[in-house]
DNA sequence: GAGAAATCCGAGTGATTTAGTCCGATTATA
DNA sequence: TATAATCGGACTAAATCACTCGGATTTCTC
């Protein structure tokens, strides 16, 4: 479950995404140069955002990606499950029926109950945070005008 | 984070272990051909056990490995940061000083705030549950000879 | 003291995953 | 119709995973 790069870049191209004006489209060239990220790369994980709804692309001359919804929707549980393969502590807390961790090994499965509670711990922390979130402790508030003495 | 087989199957080894009479030594090939697991593998996680104290190892003819500790002072925590490399969601979380995120990326720094948090949320639940609890689980506790009708 | 029995320990290996690159196809704009 | 952009799949290098192997060391038993 380790997170890869290709989900920290991705919270890094969709955060850049979030701190432009509302609706401009901006293209992968210009991310990655400002991020610092592989463009080739960062234009497959885009890929993947898109299919999955984060995004929304758009094609041809004048072309780019846009933010699907409000940056205070996107939540890093839906990013990371978009672009990390299977983001799990173990194969039968996402997979299916009869658990089957490591080849039938039906003996350890006393192991899921436990990696079932911290998977859902994990999904809870990442699931209530957003981009919004992640923005606001980016730039912290700036000093209110009016102090109290 | 994913937990790997090496993970699994030190659990599954100290389980072997925490069944038995107390005192008994058993050899690596025992454990590996009652829970079907690689011999030599095994014996390489077995080393790492006995490095950091879990299990205590007896060489030379009628030798093998002993739990160092009874199994309810065991927890998957200390089993799985002796056993896996590096058992955590992101590099910063463990490592040091300077939140060092793939190779100095300070801007995506936000996220180990995050990742932070996730983190000990599952070194919680793990760090709460010990060999003995598994092996509770695992045969549910006999029927009461004096039942309440 | 000589085997035999067991762990110790490090080197090596094949398969899988990660972290990308590359390029041609497609779509849209001007 | 050129140009600008994503789409999408094939390809590759490096790292990690999941082991195996063999020799060294320790200890027991005869």
């Amino acid at each position: 479950m380790q997170i890869t790069r290709a989900g920290e870049y991705a919270i890094i191209g969709l955060l850049y995404l979030a701190r432009q004006p509302a609706g401009r489209t901006v293209m992968i060239d210009e991310i990655s140069a400002a991020e610092k990220v592989p463009n080739s790369f960062l234009a497959k994980i885009f890929q993947s955002l898109a299919k999955s709804g984060l995004v929304q692309s758009q094609r041809g001359a004048g072309g780019g990606f846009t933010l699907a919804h409000p940056p205070a929707n996107v939540n890093l549980l839906d990013i990371l499950n978009c672009v990390e393969g299977a983001f799990a502590l173990q194969k039968c807390v996402t997979e299916d029926p009869a658990c089957v961790v490591s080849d039938q090994r039906l003996e350890s499965c006393v192991l899921c109950g436990v990696l079932a509670e911290a998977q859902s711990r994990v999904n809870e922390v990442l699931a209530r945070t957003t981009l919004a979130d992640l923005l606001q402790r980016q730039r912290p508030a700036p000093a209110p005008l009016i102090t109290i003495q």
